[in-house]
DNA sequence: GACACTATAACGCGGCGTGAGCGTCC
DNA sequence: AGGACGCTCACGCCGCGTTATAGTGT
């Protein structure tokens, strides 16, 4: 049995994460002291946090984890996360081609035009698409 | 002069984030009744909107714009974001290989041995590296 | 008077970090 | 008795979304 200092620095988890893990149902310690309230731990729950420090790793939420740990598909969680990532990767090489496209100064003619434009019909709904 | 529900339509932004916008000095409207406390934009304002999305677009946070807007040098904001977003692909790889690695099964040996580990040396520093 | 429009204020989100102000162990 | 350790609130972050409640325009 370890109290929370001690466990805190055998899983490299802050002291606050393990009580934000208690307090949200994720991680609970074996024991608590009725008197004093102190979190007792075991080398279950390390084992246990170990499995979450990886899922958090490859970036699953809370609930997701929870989900997990409750029995449900596994595969189909992480199939899903996997497809969040893709439309993360393609969100970045779009911010990236963007940023780009900034930095070789084209943005700054477009927005010229752009400018002129609102200029010449100044009421009009140059931009009201619906 | 637009009312924030016409300029809303027209900017495709919500008026909550309008009104936002305006709280935290991002966007303020050219004129507010000093009565009725009704916002009133411009087309002014509109070019400046489309400033803040597309540099929204990249993925600049707010007190970033804000930086730009204030005169800071442009070019250094988006070369730190686009090593941020290098510093992304790099995550988003791992975790997609990460996944690779337990879809295909093999955690689950190292899980194994390591539950072996902990069960033969119940009280050791297994995980005490410092 | 109905109904669309506007306003402010306060709370919620995720995953903790950061204090304040206490009690406990050795 | 002092210092390291533990506890429980409660607020901060970011960029808004979401009610709730009330005034304004036509």
């Amino acid at each position: 049995m370890y109290r929370i200092g001690e466990f805190s620095k055998m899983s490299k988890i802050t002291i606050k994460t393990l009580r934000y893990y208690d307090e949200i149902g994720l991680l609970e310690p074996e024991k608590v002291d009725h008197f004093t309230s102190y979190r007792f731990y075991t080398t279950q729950q390390l084992v246990k946090l170990h499995h979450v420090q990886s899922f958090r790793q490859i970036g699953l939420s809370i609930n997701e984890i929870k989900l997990i740990f409750a029995g449900q598909n596994k595969k189909n969680i992480l199939e899903k996360r996997k497809s969040e990532l893709k439309a993360e990767l393609e969100r970045i090489t779009d911010q990236l081609s963007r940023i780009e496209f900034i930095l070789t100064g084209k943005e700054e003619e477009i927005f010229m035009n752009y400018q002129a434009i609102i200029k010449e019909l100044p009421e009009c709904i140059v931009y009201y698409k619906d």
